[in-house]
DNA sequence: TCAGATAAAATTGTATACAATAATGTTTTT
DNA sequence: AAAAACATTATTGTATACAATTTTATCTGA
């Protein structure tokens, strides 16, 4: 079974309704690392597997082209992104820019409602990384930087965040080699440093947090697709 | 007749066709703020003037959508957006953290090519400008802040930059109140600056530009939605 | 056997039809 | 006359049907 998130990070949290579904089952799954960049996704295929026409996987595929997560080729489908090595660098320097200014905002004025939040991500994460869910763990490490850029009170971080967090996990996907766990706990550290309050410690914190990302790339290795179907089922 | 730019600025360049051009004709139009925010976009409406089907007027609003330039409310249809006041600021916020990046690589890295067609791109805008279209002048302005982005060389700065300068355009709109224009020439005394390549005096230049925004906003006002069929004659 | 051409199948793109929900107008009741 | 209940209309949500394009398979000729 696909994952079935409790309160997501959709951004319009308020409307929609089965269709909303669809795309945050596909979009867990590409976060999951369960379906690899370059997969095509196939409508009819897609259609089949959760039980509706066409006409909402399309939807839902358009909107992971908006988001970048899927690119979509006239009249040839759509397809998992890939970014290259170039974009994945960019995507990098972007995220570590946007991040240091959530770290800037929520340093020292995060809420006591907001710390237990990040807290039970943090567990959550922890935990579904002791069951050795490592999709799920990773996709909570991302939920755990997004809540945070919400906690941090302005809306274009969390949402661009979002966004540039998603192509991380296609990037991890891609150039990545394992050895990214071994960081954790660094979540905690973190929200400890946040409410102790000092911005430079914060924001060392966090670079150094993003630098563990990058030094775990190999930027030359490269990946392919898998099923679907099966991936899906 | 809706505007029809000449490459515009759209992410996927290579894909689709007749489809993009409905999209993107809306998304003018809502730049150029001859939709104003809170205007209701209806679907059959839109399709006899596009002279197409509902199926493609749809996936143009779902887009406008996911870019937050268009809200959709469950069962109940399309509306330009309208950002609230607080949200208007964070994303003024936003925009000058973006943009002090852009500013931060572009300076001194700028080609001939760039250069070129960044002073093509203010050009465009003056000529805009003088014909009285002051719609246009203002989409050529955050196209110029766009085109930057892209200049200095990341896929993701410009991406985002371009959402933040779209709903910019809404808060204009809506707080805005015609003093903007007084502060043009800046673009070109900024290229210079990028050229010349000092990066304070860069930063500064383009902190005080976003500044007139800022004060040219007067976030006690408030403005509502207009015809339709009228507008996209 | 291989290259190219041609035909068949599969896939995407768009329009239409129908269902579900919301908005509007009319009637009824007090 | 005002408010509530109902019927009507309009609008959005989803499925289906058909057209256009691409992919795959088959056939042909050297």
């Amino acid at each position: 079974m696909l994952p079935n998130n409790s309160k997501s990070l959709v951004d319009s949290v308020k409307e929609k309704g089965p269709n909303l579904d669809i795309y945050r089952r596909l979009f867990d799954s590409i976060l999951e690392q369960r379906l690899a960049p370059n997969t095509k996704l196939n409508e009819q295929d897609l259609a089949q597997v959760f039980g509706v026409s066409r006409t909402l996987i399309r939807q839902s595929l358009q909107r992971l082209a908006a988001e970048q997560v899927v690119v979509m080729h006239k009249n040839r489908g759509a397809y998992v992104a890939a970014p290259d090595v170039v974009l994945a660098k960019q995507i990098l320097d972007a995220r570590e820019l946007i991040e240091l200014a959530v770290v800037d905002l929520a340093c020292g004025a995060l809420s006591e409602t907001a710390v237990e939040a990040l807290r039970m991500m943090v567990a959550l994460e922890e935990q579904a990384f002791e069951q050795g869910d490592m999709g799920t763990a990773l996709r909570r490490s991302g939920e755990f930087h997004v809540r945070l850029a919400q906690a941090a009170g302005n809306q274009p971080y969390a949402h661009m965040l979002r966004g540039l967090i998603s192509q991380t996990s296609l990037i991890i996907a891609m150039y990545g080699q394992g050895g990214i766990q071994c960081a954790r706990d660094e979540h905690n550290d973190l929200i400890t440093a946040l409410i102790a309050g000092d911005k430079t410690v914060c924001a060392d914190l966090m670079r150094h947090h993003l630098g563990h990302l990058r030094t775990s790339c190999d930027f030359n290795r490269r990946v392919n697709s898998g099923s679907l179907a099966m991936v899906l089922s």
